[in-house]
DNA sequence: AGCCATGCACCG
DNA sequence: CGGTGCATGGCT
């Protein structure tokens, strides 16, 4: 799993993107538990991110993206239900690439759409 | 209000 | 039982 895919919670919208515990393990650099760092994301458009990779602790430790991630989902204008996808950026450990895709409904069919 | 850190609960 | 969605409480 170079990459993984999710559809955005309420969770990933308001506060923190939830990293899947596998992707994070195999792909990321382990993190302090309870320290906080940035890593760099380009997204499609070719706009570079930074977002404070954090590692829970205690009994539910856990990855996650927090700081700059909720200004990303504000700009993009993300939604509970679209999907991002997270990727490592072959080469560069810490440079992730990232691409949204937006649910919409065009004459009644659900089409999905990537936000640049 | 928004960010931070974590507790709790549910589900496969 | 690990993984993850959601809630909460403190702090600014």
């Amino acid at each position: 799993m170079e990459r993984f895919e999710k559809k955005l919670t309420k969770t990933d919208e308001g506060s923190m993107l939830v990293i899947p515990a596998r992707f994070s393990r195999n792909h990321m650099r382990p993190v302090e538990g309870g320290r906080s760092e940035n890593i760099r994301v380009v997204d499609v458009g070719g706009t570079e991110w930074t977002f404070g990779y954090y590692v829970r602790r205690h009994r539910n430790p856990r990855p996650v993206l927090r700081s700059g991630w909720r200004r990303f989902v504000l700009e993009k204008e993300l939604k509970v239900g679209d999907r991002i996808i997270f990727e490592r950026v072959d080469g560069f450990p810490e440079l992730y690439r990232i691409g949204a895709k937006k649910r919409i409904h065009l004459f009644g069919q659900v089409v999905w759409t990537d936000v640049l």
